[in-house]
DNA sequence: TTCATAAGATACCAGTTAGTATGTTTGTGC
DNA sequence: GCACAAACATACTAACTGGTATCTTATGAA
């Protein structure tokens, strides 16, 4: 990668790790600069503008990213069941991506910006959507396999999950990590009777 | 009421009306008092800074409001699974004080300021444990009358359901109700299993 | 060496922000 | 009708915002 890619790439990382904590509208450009050894002039050719990096970010960081941490565990061969509860269970427990004070990146993202911006609605719309899917696909195999009851409902199933994911996120943000393990024991409770 | 103490109610008001749509942060005073025929004389007259104003806005405004309109319907004799999932169809239903594009008012506020600031976490702590824990009584009261499984776990199952609507009000806003209608379902699977 | 372009630095702008300083009106007891 | 404080209004500031215009340096082909 020559010298200007890598300079994008840490604007964005550097981006990422701000917005993370303080949110995107929050973020100003003067910090993200302030933070790393590049100037607005370096950050003004690589995007046309602050949305340009938002958007980029959700592409290039987040999409990646989120891809390998959320959907890469969900093709696991084990019990599909047993697979999603240990997905969200090593998403809750993940203390070098995540910080309960900060919730979820992505979901974060979609509370702020889905209601006052088309773009980052699009964009988030289809991080979830994978994910959804992914866990779509988890269950149909599971009923293939008898695994999960035949007469349950992927899609409401799927929604329902991803839901209390980013719920909990958000519960955990007051009550902190302690919520986290009154959820998963519920979560397994609720998957169990899926079976 | 007062002159002064309808003008101090009408700034909240409208605060929270901006604040629901855009956010606390992005909520400039000048935008809230340029909407109101109010100046920004009154509004440090009622409040020595934005941030006291948005703590009353929760404990003046959104407390009461969400005590009725969160809490209210669980004191309904009916069966407490049904109470409680019309309860919740209810929230998702009302299009007066709720929008699916912006979410939930208390929800969003959770997300954005309760890591920011140790003075908005305590109060949406307060007003989220109120919400649970009148669900943990609801819950209660099904054991004593047979109609909840005995062996559930009220405190889990309020987290649970609780952080499920935060996150369908958070789904709500990249998929729009289609989403609150599919949760609806999955819910009703969920709660017609604690029997 | 020349020179064109990519990559980045510096300084600045116009607009916006929360907050303040100082004024004016309005109500209320006497 | 006077005193005085509560309840506002007006005008301002200092810091910050995203974005731009202009300058400088590194790189690589001819």
């Amino acid at each position: 990668m020559n010298k200007a890619a890598l300079t994008r790439q840490a604007i964005l990382r550097k981006s990422f790790e701000i917005i993370y904590r303080k949110g995107y509208q929050s973020t100003s450009i003067d910090e993200i600069i302030a933070t790393m050894q590049v100037t607005k002039g370096a950050f003004f050719y690589h995007f046309k503008n602050k949305e340009e990096m938002g958007l980029s970010l959700i592409k290039e960081v987040m999409l990646p990213n989120m891809h390998a941490i959320f959907i890469e565990p969900l093709t696991a061969t084990a019990d599909p069941l047993s697979v999603i509860y240990e997905m969200i269970n090593g998403l809750l427990s993940d203390i070098i991506f995540f910080d309960v004070r900060y919730g979820c990146p992505a979901m974060n993202l979609v509370e702020e910006m889905a209601p006052i911006s088309e773009s980052f609605c699009e964009q988030l719309n289809f991080l979830v959507k994978e994910w959804q899917i992914a866990i779509e696909n988890c269950l149909e195999e599971g009923k293939k396999t008898g695994v999960v009851n035949l007469d349950t409902h992927v899609k409401q199933v799927a929604l329902f999950i991803t839901s209390g994911y980013a719920g909990i996120r958000n519960a955990g943000k007051i009550f902190g990590i302690e919520a986290y393990t009154c959820y998963l024991k519920e979560l397994k409770r609720y998957l169990d009777q899926l079976r």
